[in-house]
DNA sequence: GAGTGGTCTAGACCACCAC
DNA sequence: TGGTGGTCTAGACCACTCT
């Protein structure tokens, strides 16, 4: 019974478009017209057929492109399903004021309790190694310099949301908690101040493109949803370039924000 | 022949992981070997066919993975190809200073040139209308009040790059060559410092998704790139909202690159 | 057990491209 | 004209979910 009534439109046969795009013209008109609404489901395949009088593979491939659009997704033994947008993180352009900092709290820390959410943070490996060419750039280092690499993955509410990886020159972190898996209240910014290094300004660069099958299971991204790469530098008032933080986030949770002056 | 020394590996029947999933692992893992390199044919449908001994299903399915992923372009009549990389756009945070502006050219084409390409505007088109929800929020005016809405197209060397539509409060346009399809020099931000709104800052907020067919349409997207959805806010000296500007790119050819004070 | 989507086969005809 | 990918059919068996 469900969705019979998004059921409404005929293929034309004649037409030059395939049928299978056709198919999916329709339903998604019907998801963009609010026939079908976020969390509905879909008619089954079964029933598409038979409405549509073409084969599986013909309703398959329409609602590929749909799943493709990131509009759809289906559930193995459920249904096919109007994808849930999740709420969206604004990542503002002061997250990592100085201010924020003194509260003693890394930056996703004290902006998840910020929105009521439960942060978590796991897969935490901290380890020495040298830079990949992208990143030594960036720190302006020879690639054969030894740095500390801090590995994690961010949760909230359970879900993981991004991944990050920073690079820290190893004269910097050695001697100080940025080495150990806590690097105690503020985070590794809060370390990096303390032992003299005050930071001043950093750069954000950020690209998008569809994910790895790696970065599609540490996300637990459904198809048809990019990924946000970001990749930070941290420069203190001396413009050394003292971190790269290298993150991977489902676009379809972050909105980033920025301020640019005019002049 | 060509290709032929991609075909090396075999799959594993007796495997829990699907067929065409593991010949897509084979190809990708030949195209991050370098043993396929941008540009380079993949073998046919018919010679992996041949060579895995499966049907031409299973083979499309693993040719689709990859397309999805970004990785392949599929061209009709001729082959699938490892997709070539655009030239990135870098756009700087300093790109809408005062100082570019004054040199007479708009942003667009005062980068385009910076960097030799051929810069090109089309689909051009202003008219007179009330802001989408949206946009009214970010000007803070009612959404039934006027605005002058133009709409273009951006394009480097022929290839379209972005699409890009501007909401200016009616108000503040009326009576400037905003209203007619060439502003003049130094584009619609140096007319509205003209008229005594003084530029101070702007907001940019950013998103990425699946384009819509629409966009595929206007950008000639391939399969598996995304874009980026910017909408820039422009501020003048008094804090009023003189110009919301809604940007579509296609996120394969652009860097967004930001500066963040740390205080 | 009934219904759902996931995988796979073995064909067919078509549209596009290069030679 | 031969090779390429694009569309479509008509089945089969499987894995998963819910009852």
């Amino acid at each position: 019974m469900s969705g019979g009534a998004v059921l409404t439109d005929t293929i034309d046969p004649a037409s030059d478009r395939a049928v299978y795009k056709q198919i999916a013209d329709h339903l998604r008109t019907a998801i963009a017209r609010g026939r079908l609404r976020e969390g509905d489901q879909l008619p089954s395949e079964a029933r598409l057929m038979e409405h549509y009088g073409v084969a599986r593979m013909t309703i398959r491939n329409a609602l590929r492109l749909l799943q493709d659009e990131g509009l759809t997704t289906a559930e193995h033994g459920r249904g096919v399903y109007v994808r849930a947008r999740p709420p969206v993180r604004r990542l503002a352009s002061d997250r990592f004021a100085q201010r924020h900092r003194k509260e003693g709290k890394a930056a996703f820390t004290a902006e998840a309790e910020q929105v009521g959410a439960t942060p978590q943070v796991d897969m935490l490996t901290v380890s020495r190694a040298q830079p990949p060419g992208e990143i030594a750039e960036r720190l302006r280092v020879r690639d054969d310099t030894s740095v500390v690499v801090r590995s994690r993955r961010y949760l909230l509410d359970g879900r993981p949301v991004e991944t990050a990886v920073s690079y820290i020159p190893a004269d910097l972190a050695d001697g100080t908690p940025i080495t150990d898996p806590n690097p105690g209240p503020g985070g590794i910014y809060a370390r990096l101040e303390e032992s003299g290094h005050t930071l001043e300004r950093f750069t954000e660069e950020v690209t998008a493109r569809m994910p790895t099958p790696e970065e599609t299971r540490l996300l637990n991204l459904p198809p048809g949803v990019p990924v946000f790469r970001l990749v930070r530098t941290a420069y203190d008032i001396d413009g050394r370039a003292v971190e790269v933080c290298d993150t991977v986030m489902a676009a379809d949770a972050y909105l980033l924000a920025y301020d640019l002056p005019a002049h």
